[in-house]
DNA sequence: TCGAATTTGTGCGTATGTATC
DNA sequence: GGATACATACGCACAAATTCG
């Protein structure tokens, strides 16, 4: 066993002082310089050591303002299963959408939708509240042909808004049967941690869902992302052989 | 806009050669110290870009010997759905297990599987191949008292050796129904990525599973690891209203 | 309101470790 | 075993964000 760095030394001393209840979820550490002075050690591998706890979830930094330890924040369970209407909204979701009105299909949506490349699509941009703080963004394409001339053409407009896919096809008599999602593993960006509440940088799961109806046709595609420290992810269904 | 810092600016030189197909997938990219010559920048501008570029999957560095371009390689689909066995070998798949034998439950294991913190299980670790290379990882736990005396005691010996959770249980009358499966999104460890031949660091998806049977027990829990560059995770249901 | 002090975040160069050939 | 190449760790300087008088 080979012996540990310095920093990483020097994260374990502070992760014990914190799972020791020493400072609590939310409160603010000593600055660098003071932990390096109390501890002997340079400025350099507090910070070290504060990163190293940062990527694992253990700490936020904010700029100008401090380190603090990490809310233990109740993770939302976010249930993906065929016996539900997925995100929908109820008494704890919300979501708000904008819909950016129609856009050719770019290569990627237009192979996953079926379609031609160009081909027009509705996008609508989704943002699932809880307790009016983001915690997951979706970004859907529909086929423009599908829909055009029907009431439920823009998802957030008419008698069905905010009802999900599966209920506005099925108003205009398309039976969506089956739904397929690609889970990855993946970054968030500066634009997505802002827009989550979750540092730069942090763990998302990006999933691309695509609705198919029973003649086997794509319905609907989205990208979904999902941050790690705020949701989990679970897939629940029937076995059967 | 902001300027881009130097290591970023070179990053985007060295992607544009990639792509215009300069250097190829496999191929060795010139030392640090060449590339640091040629274009007139420090040796540690040439390894923060290359860095970079390895966080995105494009480069991977191998010490010692170089850095390379990615292997463009083809990666499995992982269909997870409820009509079949899941993970079954095939003409494709085939795995290697070793059960570790009896280990008490840890408290997260306990809690997965509803039993007493410290109650026995049986621990299996399974290495998943194609091309005898490993593409996916699980160590997975079932209680003890549930296969005791049974035939299918240990999931790699006996007449149902490598079946699959499923029809071992069905052998000994226990029906299961339901499965469950979170994924997270995560990084490999050292051990992980050696054992999976990815770089340290990269971005895998660990999935908690658990099987469920039908008076409600859960049978089977495991952890899997799934590398991103290797295997894309697909999950196809009905939609049932 | 504004600016100075404080605190974290980013970038860079050097020294050293380690794997490969 | 030596030479070479990438990997890791560290210290410093400065930028960006926040705080507070």
């Amino acid at each position: 066993m080979r012996e540990q760095p310095p920093y990483r030394r020097f994260a374990e001393t502070l992760r014990k002082r914190i799972d020791g209840q020493e400072w609590k979820p939310g409160e603010r550490l000593p600055s660098r310089a003071q932990l390096a002075d109390e501890y002997g050690v340079t400025a350099d591998v507090v910070r070290r050591a504060q990163e190293w706890l940062i990527s694992e979830g253990v700490l936020t930094g904010r700029a100008g303002s401090g380190t603090y330890v990490a809310e233990r924040r109740e993770r939302r369970r976010l249930v993906r299963s065929p016996e539900q209407e997925q995100c929908a909204p109820d008494a704890q979701w919300t979501f708000e959408s904008r819909t950016d009105g129609m856009v050719p299909a770019s290569p990627e949506i237009a192979a996953r939708l079926g379609i031609e490349e160009g081909a027009y699509c509705v996008r609508t941009a989704y943002e699932y509240l809880v307790d009016d703080k983001p915690v997951q963004l979706m970004t859907s394409w529909e086929p423009y042909d599908l829909t055009v001339g029907t009431l439920v053409l823009l998802p957030e407009l008419g008698p069905l808004a905010g009802a999900g896919v599966v209920r506005r096809m099925a108003e205009i008599g398309v039976t969506v049967t089956d739904v397929e999602e690609w889970p990855e593993p993946g970054h968030a960006d500066a634009e997505e941690a802002n827009l989550l509440g979750i540092q730069k940088g942090a763990l998302v799961t990006r999933i691309q869902r695509t609705y198919y109806s029973d003649d086997g046709r794509a319905v609907e595609t989205a990208d979904i992302v999902v941050p790690a420290a705020k949701c989990r992810i679970a897939y629940r269904f029937p076995v059967t052989r």
